[in-house]
DNA sequence: CTGAAAGCGCTTACAG
DNA sequence: CTGAAAGCGCTTACAG
């Protein structure tokens, strides 16, 4: 590769000259300018990064660790934060957990060995012991949609209690009676909150949320496949759920894999909604029924918010909220979004 | 940060001495190797990987170029790419091109500066001199799904065509006579060569392709909204296509939309097909008959040869093949895939 | 088995 | 306005 001494030579200045037209340093005349860009343009010549970021301490990187890029959610909130950061002139590198704590922690030990400015992350589990040091050591981070709890980072989410509530009205004004949900890891903060908001919200109209209508899923869609199966599975049917709502997409398209699966049809023998809009869910058959986030805005701001840090300003946390978008599958004829 | 000075001088070893326990060297005795590894734990102390790069003029870190996050094939393919390379002992870093070969070249760039090990992409558009010179200047490289002609690199790539052809015929079966394609840029390998193997294919059942049923999109859901409007608004309905073909998953999903918001229904009113299957084409309403790549296989064998190539050993091109899956949206009851 | 020293490719305070 | 030199955090050939 051609490094700055072969600039210097063929420019025949200094590389401390080399390096100042590089970065727009005022105090360099005009023509020897002029030779330094013509040599730069000459040999092809580009800086390796490596060298710059180890002088001055910086990388102009932000390392970002979503759960899983096989959810279309946390693609779509990946993409933003790219977007945004570009904009902003940084660049991103990104993890992907796949819902494991431990590759989640493999990707943040890679991240801050290539000395990153910042993380952004959306944590798989519940603590980790890895970034309370890191947070603590003073890596600007901040976490978007999921938190860990005594990491003390601003976290950038969505607030869904009242769409979640929103959900439940619309079930039961539907008639159903016997919702069930299929939660991600309590372990996450999203899998936590969305069947309290859920269980809460069911209270209000004077029902419970039994244990065996509590499906663990891990946010896959595997996870949703055997939760369904489970539900469908209940011995005697006055038990079984009427209506699930899965805390995910993926998690509800394992759902209508088991439901087809059994011959049974949405919403007539089970009503079926879900956390996340994605563009699919406009085609399905029938149409879901979603409480759809901000997801661009999320990342955007997420990436505000870690810039600030970067480059020592506060950075406040921020909370935006869902809403629930109905369709067909609860029964009923589509609405419009509320 | 804590430095591998730091290291040393609480061991009381030079920092070769911490250096070489670092990398496994074996000629340092056990007891020192303690007192080090001793000293790295109680420091919780990271070697630095851009000063370790810089030296060793190597990141164990590949580049990968995908044309587009937001559809789940590349998505699908960076997440194989991902756990191949990381099986063998490498880093990659994404970059999301969108679609345009601007973004793209910024990401190569980008990429190449922070001096990675080798490049895989998935080109966006035509020629990129920038791509030609990095190759021609020895940078590793190969090419997944989309490929450059004139570009000397292997090429891991999926031959679509006995699967474009299988869907003809299985259209021509089902009695459409009048089949359109939505196509992608003419620039793109994929863009031109899907179309090229409809068009061949319709000529062996004695039809043609007349240049209005072609319609020309960009890989992206708007422009599939858009071609499908353009067919549908065709003055003489004896002109208007019985059948599409959208030459990726997220203009079907345009296609979707646009076909919907007319109130008009799959297949009855029109026939529709996609390349590339997703999970989601069995639950939309008809599930979609689509054509389907070994896309993990295609991620794996495009690290490989990657690898091969930066270890300095020769890599051949690698072609696998695409299957037809047969299911409603061409109109008849659902068959099994072929 | 271990250390001193050179050097990877940059940036930047210090002189002139 | 420009250059010589130090130094970022590592690795590794060379001595001992």
């Amino acid at each position: 590769m051609t490094s700055i001494k072969d600039v210097a030579s063929r420019a025949g200045v200094s590389v401390a000259t080399v390096s100042r037209v590089l970065n727009d340093h005022p105090s360099v005349r005009q023509d020897t300018r002029d030779r330094v860009l013509a040599a730069v343009a000459e040999l092809g010549y580009r800086p390796n990064a490596l060298a710059r970021s180890l002088r001055t301490d910086q990388t102009r990187t932000l390392g970002l660790v979503i759960s899983d890029v096989l959810n279309p959610f946390f693609t779509e909130l990946a993409r933003s934060v790219e977007d945004e950061a570009r904009a902003l002139g940084y660049s991103v590198i990104i993890g992907n957990a796949d819902e494991q704590p431990d590759l989640q922690d493999h990707h943040v030990r890679t991240l801050l060995d290539r000395r990153i400015d910042g993380l952004l992350v959306s944590p798989a589990g519940g603590g980790s012991p890895l970034m309370l040091e890191a947070a603590q050591a003073g890596v600007p981070m901040v976490f978007v949609d999921r938190w860990i709890q005594g990491v003390d980072v601003p976290v950038v989410r969505t607030d869904g209690r009242e769409a979640v509530r929103d959900l439940v009205a619309h079930l039961y004004r539907l008639g159903h009676r016997r919702l069930a949900i299929i939660t991600g890891p309590a372990a996450t903060t999203t899998g936590s909150e969305r069947v309290e908001a859920f269980r809460d919200a069911i209270r209000e109209h004077g029902l419970t949320l039994p244990p065996e209508h509590i499906g663990q899923g891990d946010f896959q869609a595997d996870s949703g496949r055997r939760a369904t199966a489970h539900f469908l599975d209940m011995p005697d049917p006055r038990d079984r759920p009427d209506s699930i709502f899965a805390a995910d997409n993926l998690m509800a398209l394992g759902a209508m894999d088991e439901i087809r699966a059994r011959g049974l049809k949405v919403p007539d023998d089970i009503a079926l909604a879900a956390f996340d809009d994605i563009p699919w869910f406009v085609h399905t058959d029938p149409p879901i029924t979603a409480i759809a986030q901000p997801t661009g805005e999320l990342g955007r701001a997420a990436v505000r918010a870690l810039i600030d840090r970067v480059e020592g300003r506060p950075a406040p946390s921020v909370t935006v909220s869902a809403r629930l978008v109905v369709r067909r599958s609860c029964g009923e004829s589509e609405g419009k979004p509320r």
